[in-house]
Formats: C-alpha cells, structure tokens, sequence
DNA sequence: CATAATGGATAGTGTAACTATCGATAGTGG
DNA sequence: CCACTATCGATAGTTACACTATCCATTATG
C-alpha cells in the first residue's frame, strides 16, 4: 500500500524502484496481488534516504551498505569497511595505486603514531592518493596536516566505536556503525567549518565583528 | 592546442567543455582561429581534476570554488565558506532549517567548549540536520559523539590554518584554503578508515591476526 | 458486482558530464 | 603558393543515474 509512502514520505513509484533496486524488502503477501508492510519498512525508508540526501551516497552504495547491515555473518569490523569504502564511492580511484610519495608520508605519520593496520586498508590508498595531489597540485605545506589528522581521525573513531558499544544487538551495532560512518562524514564537515571560523578568529580578530552578521552572501 | 591536452591528461573535447562552463580561461589568441596556452592553463586542468576526482565535486561546485581562488576582493574567511560549500552540495537540504533539537544540542556542544561563531556559519545546518536524522533513525546514541567530534574538529582547523599561513600570497592562499579543504576531506575519511581498525583492534584484540591479511573480499 | 487500488513490468523523463561532428578559417611543409 | 592538417566555436549526440509514468491483470472492498 501506498500508506507506507505516506508514512515515510517517500513516492510511491520511488518505493517500488527501490524494491526492484533491493534497497527494500518485499512486503508479507496476503494474497498474490497484495503486500502487507510494517514499521521494518518505514525505518528503512527513513535509512535510505538519510544515507542518500544526507550521507550523499548514490543507490548502488546505499544498496550494499544495507546489505552489509542486513548481513549476519559479516563481521562488524568489516562493516565499517563497507561503511567507509561506499562512501569514498565518489572518489573513482580504486585503481591508481599512489606513485608513491603519499603512501611514503602516510606510512611514517602511522609509524610516528606506533598505529599498525593491515596493509589492505582502505583508507590507505585514499590518503595516500590525495597527498598525492598535494604534492602534485604544489601544495606541499598541506602535507604538514597529516600527523593533525591523524590525532583527530583517533579521537573520532573512538568516538564512534563508544556509540557501537553502547548499542546491544548486532543488527543494531551494525546499523550504527553505517550510519555513524557515513552521516558521521557530514556532521564532521559541519563542524569542520565551524572549527574553521573560531580558529579563524581567534588567530585574527575581526574589527568589524559584529557587523559580518547582517551582511548577506551572493 | 592540444598539447595542453597531452600534458595535463584532459581530453581536447573535456577541455573545450570546461572553457564553455568558465572553468578555464581562455588562451591567449595569437589570431581569431589560434589560442596559446601556458602553465596556469596547465595547473588549472589539474587542480579541476583534482577537486572532482578526489574532492568528488561537480561541475558546478568547482566552478564556484575556482571562481572563489581568481576573485581577488573576497576575504579569505569567505573562501573557507565557499569551499565548505561546495563539499556540502552533495547534501541538498540548505531549506530544511532543522527541526530543533540537533540545532540545540550543536548549541550546547559549541557552548559547552566556549566556541562562539556567526549564526550564518554553513557549518551549523549541516552538523544540525545530521543530528536530527540520528534521532529520526532512532541512533540516539550517536549524538553523543558530538564533543569529541568538536575536539577533533578544532584540530583538524587548527592544522588547516597552519597550512594557509605557510603560504605567502593571497592567491596561493586562497588555492591552499581550497584545496585543504576540499581534498582534505578525503584525506580525513581515509584517516578515519584507518584510525577505525585501530582502534578496533585496540579494544577487540584479534586472535586471528596475521591471517585476515591474506583473506580477499568479495 | 462495479470501482478503485495494488503489484509487476516496461518505458519514458530530466539532469549531469562528457564526447562527437561540422564548417569555417588558418598556420605549415613542400 | 597550395594542399593538408589542426583549431575554434557551436551544436548535437551519448551515457549513466535516479527517478517517474503508463499499462495491465488481478483483487480487496463497498
């Protein structure tokens, strides 16, 4: 029925997509022409739509982090991989193995942090890659943010991993960590830019402080 | 020519594309059929690569940021706004001015770490919506993430400023504001991926250790 | 039992980011 | 000096993605 649409706010014809997509389980047959749904319906809705208005991730990716939730044998820290790896989908790369000079630095930044992972980390050959274009682009004084990075990246994964532990079931633990992993990247870029203005202004104190209030952007 | 093609990678077509959508500026026209092109056409092309394939920007967005780097009467504050912007497109939703209650919590979190900041800054309806999609997905638990967050946040600025006072000309400036920001975005996801099996096995130490390594995905 | 609502399949729409074609010129080698 | 290839600019076509609309057979429901 479309009460569920309703429900979750979501069009009926965009319902029926998502069910041929695999996004969302079929509902209960009552009979061969009629589906009864529940509230395991809405939720994923809601989920859904978060992970693509919000978390800005496509369908396809939005489709195997829900597989990786739904999945009972995956181990959770594999979700977090899932979790990670869809959202980097934006980022087409998988394939360019870094010329070498940013996985060098991300190397001896882990080294420096006595951090060990295993090599087949996804995050390596991203951070790699975008050191990469530092190096590339010129700016090699953005190189120098790594080891800040890298202290912030520890604080927010055991951020993260205390919301996981703090949930009881699997399904749950693996459903917050798609969802902390993925709307988490927003929240940080929201707060990022605000870091970014209190730095700003504690470094250079603003004459006209409370004057930038009314001015409007174009 | 076509040799800026060949030495920065781009299709001749891709380049013509970007110069309709004023993403590159024209050459230097030696006749009305013939243009020159030198360095900076060169740096361009990579540094519009640079922020769609890594930062994951659209068109669109990086002609906004590009726009922002060559508008030599913007405030440097500003171009943080834009770049973060940018980044930010992929979450539709600048309308929606969040029901409430991760707008407050964002409030007693900056409040409770002394940050005072514009009401306008961008960053706030973001951090706010996720916030509310937590509680709409019933993740609770994840608002409690927001202070650590907010710390990593801070240092993750603090070293973003740095990076900028490196550099010397509002120009370069400008290019460092926007390139850290945009590709650091990236940079801190694959970060977190990693800090995220460290921290994993911190906590979970894993018996199996030395045999994951050898295990391939699907 | 007539009507309106599914469920499922198929086809169409709109946007974004390229990519290809074309015609008029114009620099270049022989 | 002249055929030949490249370039510029404009226009049109292509591909992928995320929906959205239409149809039809069936069927709950008043």
């Amino acid at each position: 029925m479309s009460e569920l649409s309703e429900r979750s706010g979501v069009a009926v014809p965009t319902i029926k997509y998502y069910q041929r997509e695999n996004l969302l389980h079929a509902g209960e047959f009552s009979s061969p022409t009629q589906a009864r749904y529940d509230d395991t319906h809405v939720d994923r809705l809601r989920l859904i739509r978060a992970l693509i208005d919000i978390g800005g991730l496509s369908v396809a990716s939005a489709r195997e982090v829900i597989a990786a939730i739904d999945d009972t044998s995956l181990p959770l820290t594999w979700t977090f991989g899932v979790a990670q790896r869809a959202i980097s989908t934006s980022v087409a790369s998988v394939d360019s193995p870094s010329t070498g000079r940013g996985a060098d630095d991300v190397a001896a930044a882990l080294d420096e942090a006595s951090i060990a992972i295993h090599s087949d980390n996804p995050g390596l050959p991203l951070a790699s890659r975008v050191l990469d274009s530092y190096y590339e682009l010129g700016h090699d004084e953005l190189v120098g943010v790594l080891p800040d990075y890298l202290r912030a990246a520890v604080i927010v994964a055991n951020a993260d991993l205390d919301a996981v532990g703090r949930q009881a079931g699997r399904s749950d633990m693996a459903q917050t960590v798609v969802v902390g992993t993925v709307l988490g990247d927003s929240l940080f870029a929201g707060l990022r830019r605000i870091a970014q203005e209190y730095v700003s202004r504690q470094r250079f104190p603003d004459p006209d402080d409370s004057e930038r209030q009314t001015k409007d952007e174009s």
